[in-house]
DNA sequence: TTAATTCTTAACCAAACGGTTAATCTTTTT
DNA sequence: AAAAAGATTAACCGTTTGGTTAAGAATTAA
């Protein structure tokens, strides 16, 4: 009885802490504003979590735990290249279309402090897109794709798959999009960027 | 005489003032950070600005001055399309490779506060690609190009030049690039980029 | 039941913050 | 040279900030 109890308050406080640290960042938030979201007293966020940054690093880490380990699963799948970049770009696009701000997020953060990022970062999660990269590279030997470089391509990818969420607002204005329209484009694009991408890279 | 002090002096603030924003945000910067940063007293910073907003402002409208015109004009240009994208992500990325910085700051305090940034933006830039989306639509039409959304064409494009400078620290981590290897690896997508659409979207 | 442990609160605190003031120094004007 | 205007400083101020404390509820263990 006591774990589940626990678990409420610690839970209502991460939720809050959360929405706070997503939007402000962690220079822009406020204990006291993350209080009155959980609707506790500020004392109990220092009671549960040591201080803002303790605080922050576990919805930090959580954001990233969300992210990145499905991008690494995804394209270290055994599928046909062509099939995994149609995947990928569908499965990406929608879980960041379900967090549609952790992309800000998580750019914000990792550039206000690079070392602390990827310290604490390199030390969870193995981003290594070393058998995508390898398959591109099979794939260029057998003559299935034109000699680009691997590298290159990932990050095209990603490149794709990411921007219009960082640039949101300024997309959003320069085209007229309201809620809806943006939400349009972006599943328009989930078939637009494979076949953008294939289109090129196929021989 | 009096002018040139007063140039100066404000020069100064305005540069120490864009070290520190763009580095850390309107809400992680300290004016006495800054002030100490240009050697003067912090009163001075209230002297020649009003307030913290005020000189903010200052080098948010430079930044992005420095920036979205430019981006405009070579859309604009009367150039074929083939070649314009050629032109575009060399002088675009080499833009970004002098102020690497800035598209960081952009994205980040244009999520911090939209509503702010599409009001003194729109105010006083005009991003409107209509004369490159219309080029793009007549070399459909004329059957040089597949039938693209020329929209999301446009986010290709500028989503490929600017990503790499927003996940930088990740990229040159995962890759193992140092200072020298990021900045090859930029000028090496200079040609790739191009390539890539062109590839892409020539008949 | 009672003692110990855990959870929660209100009140408090020192430091840091953006901003102001009043006096001084410097330059320009007359 | 004297007066006016502009530039610069040190000291100060009220507020906000992250964080603490000590006391009281609530829960668990004995």
């Amino acid at each position: 009885m006591k774990k589940i109890k626990d678990k409420k308050t610690e839970d209502r406080i991460l939720e809050s802490a959360k929405k706070i640290f997503y939007n402000k960042g962690i220079d822009g938030a406020r204990m006291q504003e993350i209080a009155d979201e959980a609707r506790i007293n500020k004392a109990m966020l220092h009671y549960y979590f040591r201080n803002k940054e303790a605080l922050f690093d576990a919805v930090f880490k959580e954001a990233t735990q969300k992210i990145f380990p499905q991008v690494i699963e995804i394209l270290n799948m055994e599928k046909p290249l062509f099939e995994k970049i149609e995947y990928f770009t569908d499965k990406y696009i929608t879980l960041l279309s379900q967090n549609p701000i952790i992309p800000v997020f998580v750019i914000r953060e990792m550039n206000n402090d690079p070392d602390k990022f990827l310290k604490t970062f390199s030390e969870r999660i193995k981003i290594k897109p070393e058998i995508f990269i390898r398959q591109i590279r099979e794939a260029i030997k057998s003559e299935e794709i034109l000699p680009v470089d691997p590298v290159q391509l990932f990050i095209n990818l990603i490149s794709l798959c990411i921007f219009p969420f960082l640039a949101r607002p300024l997309i959003s204005n320069v085209f007229g999009m309201n809620e809806a329209g943006f939400e349009k484009f972006l599943n328009k694009r989930k078939k637009e960027i494979p076949e953008f991408i294939i289109n090129s890279i196929r021989i």
